[in-house]
DNA sequence: CTAGGCATCAAGAACATATCAAGATTGGGC
DNA sequence: GCCCAATCTTGATATGTTCTTGATGCCTAG
């Protein structure tokens, strides 16, 4: 009556929670890895490539909230987040930084099992892709794992909308991006036309990452259309 | 602060909450449909083409659930069920049946609006979806995905215009198009009988994707009715 | 031979982009 | 809760690209 053996991640401190969830999920056919702090959580999701993690916030070692917000600049793995915290706007923040759903405590089992077949049903359709974690632009290294980037073997600071807009052309390195397509997946769907806004932050970026600016060889503007990201050389 | 002016379709019976989840949907900025039927529903639905649908549970002419199981045989449309049930079991049978989430009356707005933010942004999904659509004449290659052209292994920059020109032309290849309706189709409806333009840009185009400019092999011209690309290779 | 349609060129207008800088906003630390 | 630092937004201006427009000459059909 459940699915397949997904992994799900269980990221808790609590020992009794941790044993009452792990019961449950075990009996419900799921394989389960547990984690009990973030920094744990973060090695259990690389080493083990959970299909869905389930978050409790209130960890002994940093912020839930931010630790999601962080987590889906490079990761689409669904995020259940459980808490104690019932406020409204506790679940606002969670929602918004990624999380793909809320669960106060206490809840029910079946009522979690139920959810999380809900994102796993989502995130079996649309395939699973496997991409390298370390993306290469002649002297330019975007690790997206661990969230880097290195130019010229020196490590560059880059503000968060500059790394979106990194990652998003890099990910689709050798395509025209619009400047509509740029505005909708790194400021979000609002910004009708603002296209003001990726030209200011991408002459920023373009001055971290290009050796000259004024004569950009890895990000190249098609006027009248968008951006677009120089293909790595093939091996 | 919001997402752009996505379709909301709100199903519910109660004018109250009607008027109630119009203002705040509304004040969010998305446009906002209403049924008050499941009957009424189905019809929103496939005229408004709605982004999410926000179902009541219990309306006049049918069960909700049901509802929701038939219509996810046929369409992915996220569904947000809200329900004044709040038993762990309604929950589940709801989600099962291919519910995206499950909000129990009375719900906070702005956990409403968060969890609407939610399913929108996975229907979203990457932004760019890879269509290897390659067209391919002779030494010519025109790959509409990445919005780039290829003459002889050389990449070639093509201005907006020409680029819609060329895109027009080879989608139509083997037939004229008229200057009308080059006209028409790359400037749009307004410029009346100046095919003068036309000419221009075309020369433009021709010098940099035929090898003789002057003795064009890939655009023909049709003297007194416009113009025709040469058919690609069959295979 | 002539008229109309076509190709080509060049210059300025219209538009798009790069860059700088100041004000507003956000988030983190105290 | 307040303050500071970092970041983002917004506006102004300079620069660069593309589009339009008109002039000119060629070719072809009648």
């Amino acid at each position: 009556m459940t699915d397949v053996g997904a992994t799900v991640l269980m990221v808790e401190d609590e020992p009794q929670v941790r044993r009452f969830l792990r019961v449950a999920l075990g009996t419900a056919g799921y394989i389960v890895h547990e984690a009990a702090t973030l920094a744990a959580a973060q090695v259990a999701v690389r080493d083990g490539a959970p299909a869905v993690i389930l978050l409790d916030l209130g960890l002994p070692d940093g912020d839930g909230i931010a630790w999601t917000r962080q987590f889906r600049t490079h990761a689409a793995t669904p995020i259940i987040v459980i808490s104690a915290r019932g406020r409204e706007e506790d679940k606002v923040n969670a929602l918004d930084a990624g999380a793909n759903d809320y669960l106060t405590k206490p809840f029910g089992v079946r009522e979690l099992l139920a959810r999380i077949r809900v994102v796993l049903r989502q995130s079996s359709g649309p395939s699973v892709d496997v991409e390298p974690d370390v993306l290469r632009f002649d002297r330019l290294e975007i690790d997206v794992a661990k969230h880097r980037i290195v130019v010229a073997d020196a490590e560059v600071h880059l503000t968060p909308i500059e790394y979106k807009l990194l990652v998003l052309l890099a990910r689709n390195a050798g395509r025209v991006l619009t400047h509509r397509q740029i505005l909708k997946d790194v400021w979000g769907n609002a910004h009708g036309t603002e296209s003001h806004h990726v030209r200011v932050h991408l002459a920023e970026l373009r001055k971290k990452i290009e050796s000259n600016p004024a004569q950009p060889r890895l990000i190249i503007t098609e006027p009248g259309v968008g951006y677009r990201m120089k293909e790595p050389l093939k091996l």
